[in-house]
DNA sequence: CGAATGCGTAAGCAGAGACTTACACATCTG
DNA sequence: CAGATGTGTAAGTCTCTGCTTACGCATTCG
């Protein structure tokens, strides 16, 4: 979710969408630096939005269409199914017991 | 989108999701700082997430759930149609011209 | 009225995030 | 092997973000 909060991410993310680029290729298509790029895809393959090849000194990108999907899944179950149970869930933060857990709900 | 990329505004999205709340509900919901929630509702209704309600000196919030939907369907979008377009919008970058634009697309 | 309640705003701070330049490392190529 | 090529990593800077405390401003209520 993070990943794809950044616009430069997302630009990145489509252009390896339906073809496999090396970093070389997709650093080229912005201003910045390249390492600034390189930085920007070990995110999203971190995120396992992308998948990564090397092929000699080269490293080619290409998205995985079906984790995007995922997310998009997660953000419908996120404000239709299973509503119910995550509201309550958030709700029992009204009545703070002794074992507080970290702040960080799905 | 950036918007939905805090977990602690994600919460309170799901908070006022079917029942309007008030503002010091909400902050009850949470550990943090009533301020805290408070910067956090601002946030949501500048992304026009949810709509504020003056009742006295009460602020009732609610969710705006056709907002969210547009979302999903943006990313949907960004994921699918229109792809060509955009990729190759993306793709013009390759060739920077003189008149050189903040990034900060989609 | 004046105090109390319910909120938002201001200011300050620590940590995260997105860059930069400089460098290290592996792989091809002569 | 030595240089060139393609790339990731390190380290430093600057800005943004998410918090905190302190305060200000309406509204209600005694």
């Amino acid at each position: 979710m993070r990943a794809l909060a950044d616009p430069t991410r997302r630009s990145i993310l489509r252009l390896v969408h339906d073809d496999e680029r090396t970093a070389g290729e997709i650093a080229a298509s912005f201003t910045m630096s390249r390492p600034a790029i390189s930085q920007h895809l070990r995110v999203l393959t971190d995120a396992d939005l992308v998948t990564v090849r090397s092929e000699g000194t080269r490293r080619w990108y290409r998205a995985r269409p079906e984790r995007v999907e995922e997310l998009r899944d997660w953000l419908t179950d996120f404000w239709t199914a299973g509503l119910d149970e995550l509201k309550r869930a958030a709700e029992q933060e009204e009545w703070p017991d002794r074992a507080r857990r970290r702040q960080e709900p799905t």
